[in-house]
DNA sequence: TTCACGATTAGCT
DNA sequence: GCTAATCGTGAAG
């Protein structure tokens, strides 16, 4: 797809799009379209597979040790960016949910390649297919150049965004139990497309 | 200051 | 299916 086309089939929605409770983002998320701006062009994809990490009574989510350094973004305005390391060489990008001063993020997991597709294959030659350029949280944010420079980006405006389509057809949702976690398995709090190629694992 | 571990990935068996 | 790579974070002392 063409960033014109694009660009013009979806909108940047308001900040209060992200102002809600985060299941609701995550489900929200579902179908719109991450952009950036590099300097090598427009990266842009479709998400396809979220998590939602609550604050209270969710261990699994860092906010669950309270308000530090790291997890600072998270009880920030929603609609901002929360980039984070993990195992000390990826990155995983989440977008800020709840109002202001309460806890809440998605994770952004899983996007089908629209735009830059050949600058992504340059970024990620370990992919092979189109299918696994992006689909899982540290494939993505290494195909899209999303690095700890965008932590606190406000999504909402500026070279890092998130736009929803102006049409979007109802889609069929499969609800799991998050990837990779060991506490609070029990909740079900990942989301993702029925029947779609580009997610992380069915 | 020390230390165990993690919202992962890629390559090998 | 198994595991190395690699380092910031947060909890404990």
């Amino acid at each position: 797809m063409q960033p014109a086309e694009l660009l013009a089939s979806t909108r940047l929605p308001p900040r209060t799009f992200y102002e809600r409770p985060t299941e609701d983002v995550a489900r929200a998320l579902l179908g719109s379209a991450l952009l950036h701006r590099t300097a090598q062009g427009l990266l842009a994809g479709r998400i396809v597979e979220v998590e939602a990490y609550l604050g209270k009574g969710d261990p699994a989510a860092h906010s669950s040790a309270g308000l530090t350094h790291r997890t600072r973004a998270i009880f920030g305005p929603p609609g901002h960016a929360y980039v984070y390391r993990i195992y000390g060489m990826h990155c995983c990008l989440n977008a800020v949910a709840e109002p202001e001063g309460l806890p809440g993020c998605v994770l952004i997991r899983a996007l089908e390649p629209i735009c830059g597709i050949e600058a992504m294959q340059s970024r990620r030659p370990a992919a092979r297919r189109r299918a696994d350029l992006a689909n899982g949280p540290g494939k993505l944010t290494s195909a899209m150049a999303i690095g700890l420079n965008l932590y606190g980006a406000d999504l909402t405006r500026g070279q890092l965004t998130i736009r929803i389509p102006d049409n979007s057809p109802p889609l069929k949702v499969e609800t799991t139990c998050r990837v990779g976690i060991s506490k609070a398995k029990e909740l079900d709090l990942r989301f993702f497309i029925a029947n779609n190629e580009f997610v992380s694992r069915r």
